[in-house]
DNA sequence: TCGTTTCAGTGATTTTTATCACCCCGTTTG
DNA sequence: CAAACGGGGTGATAAAAATCACTGAAACGA
C-alpha cells in the first residue's frame, strides 16, 4: 500500500477500495502555498478538490471586490460547487483561498458522472457534502440576516477557532473586517467590547478567545 | 398516455419513460392550498417534492421566529434540501410555505438512491436542481450582504415579478418587511422613494414594478 | 538607526436602520 | 351604523454601523 493510499483511507474511511484504486489512478495530489487563490469567481471548474491536509478558505466576492466568507474545508471536506458542473462548462460562483499550507487531491471533472455511478461511497460522499456545505451556508446566512455585528463577530470567531482547531486566532481586525463586509474602526471597537466582557483577550496580531 | 403523464412529461420534457413509468407508480400527486406550511424547520423529510404547478416559498426561521426569505419553487422545481436526505432521518434546516394553490409530486425519500442509480435523467435532474437552489441560495446571501436595504427591496421585487410572471404584486408592506426582517415604517419609506424615482407605483394592497 | 509601513485605538460625525407613537382611511363585523 | 381592525403614512428618537481624521506603537527594511 503506497502512503498515498494509506493517507485517502484514513481520511475517507467509507471510500471503498476499488473507488481508491481509480483516486490512485485519475486523482493527482497537489501542494499549495497558504494564500493562494485556488479558485476565482467566473473561472471555469475542471477539476474537483478533496482536502487532504490545510485549510480552504471559501468566500463570495462582489463586483467591487467586497469578500465575504462563507465557510472553511479541512483535510476531508470537499468543495460542493464543484462537484454540480455535469459537463465542466459552468463557471465557479465563489472564490477559495488556501489559509495554510495544503494539500489536496485533484479529480478530473469528467470522473464524476462515473464514480457516481460506478461507486456507490463516492456518491455517498457527494450526497453528503452538499448538504453539508448546504447547511454550512445557511449558517452563514442566518448570522448575517438575522444577528447585529456583535454577534456575527462572536460567531466568526467561533467558528475560525474551531476550524482551526485553536483558541488563539492569528488574525488581523482588517481582516474579520473584511470577512464580514465591515470597516475596521467597527471590528476593534466590537471587539473591545467582547475583551471587556472577559470573552476573549486582545493581543497584537492575534486574538485569544476564552469564553463564547 | 394518462393525462398525469403528459403533465410530467411538458414540465420535465428530459425525464426517459422509464422514469415516468416509475413515478407513475411510485410518486403521488397532492394539491395543497395556498398558504400552508408544507415544511418546517426541525421537521423530518420523508419525501421529496416536484412542483407541478403553483408556487412555493423557501424561507429561513429563527428561534424567535423572523422569517428570511430564500427563494421560490415554481413548476419543474424541487427542493434541493429533501434530495440530500440519504437516511431520511435527516431534519430540514428550512421552512416552506405555497404561495398560491399548489400542485406537488411527492417522491418518497427510499426512491431517491435507486433512482439516482437507476435512471440517468433522474440524476441529472438531482445534480441541476441542487446547483441552482446552491446559486439562489448565493444570490440571496449577496444581497444581504453585500447591499442596502433600498437595493434589497429592488432585488426582492425583481425577484418576484420573475417568478410570479406579473409586474403586479399583490403583496403588504408589512409582508416584504417580514420576508427581509426589518420593519414595515423602514419599507414603507424606502418604497416611498423607488416611487419617487418613477421605479415602481405604490397601490393600496399591490406594487406595480416599473422599471427595476 | 531612521524612516516607513502596518496594526490598532479613538473621537466626531453621518448614514442607515430600528423603534415608538400616533395618524388616517378603508373594510369588515356585530 | 359604530366599533374594531388592518394597511399604510409620518415625525421623533434611538441604536447600529460606516466614514473621516488623526494618534501612537510595534515591526521592518535599508
Amino acid at each position: 500500500m503506497t502512503e498515498n493510499t494509506k493517507q485517502i483511507k484514513s481520511l475517507f474511511p467509507d471510500f471503498e477500495p476499488a473507488l481508491i484504486d481509480a483516486m490512485e489512478e485519475h486523482a493527482s495530489f497537489r501542494d499549495i502555498p497558504a494564500e493562494s487563490v485556488v479558485m476565482r469567481t467566473g473561472q471555469f471548474i475542471r477539476s474537483t478538490m478533496l482536502v487532504i491536509d490545510g485549510l480552504i478558505k471559501v468566500y463570495r466576492e462582489d463586483e467591487d471586490g467586497n469578500e465575504f466568507y462563507m465557510y472553511h474545508l479541512g483535510p476531508g471536506q470537499a468543495c460542493a460547487l464543484s462537484m454540480t458542473c455535469l459537463t465542466g462548462s459552468q463557471t465557479s460562483q465563489i472564490s477559495a483561498k488556501t489559509s495554510k499550507d495544503t494539500t489536496v487531491l485533484q479529480i478530473p471533472i469528467e470522473k464524476m458522472d462515473e464514480w457516481m455511478a460506478n461507486y456507490k461511497s463516492w456518491y455517498q460522499f457527494v450526497i453528503q457534502t452538499y448538504r453539508a456545505r448546504f447547511d454550512e451556508l445557511l449558517q452563514t446566512l442566518d448570522s448575517v440576516a438575522f444577528r447585529h455585528m456583535d454577534e456575527r463577530i462572536e460567531f466568526y470567531l467561533k467558528r475560525h477557532c474551531e476550524v482551526e482547531g485553536t483558541n488563539t486566532l492569528n488574525i488581523t481586525h482588517q481582516e474579520i473586517a473584511q470577512e464580514l463586509n465591515s470597516s475596521r474602526e467597527v471590528i476593534s471597537r466590537l471587539l473591545k467590547k467582547l475583551a471587556e466582557r472577559g470573552k476573549i483577550v486582545l493581543n497584537r496580531h492575534n486574538i485569544e478567545v476564552i469564553d463564547l
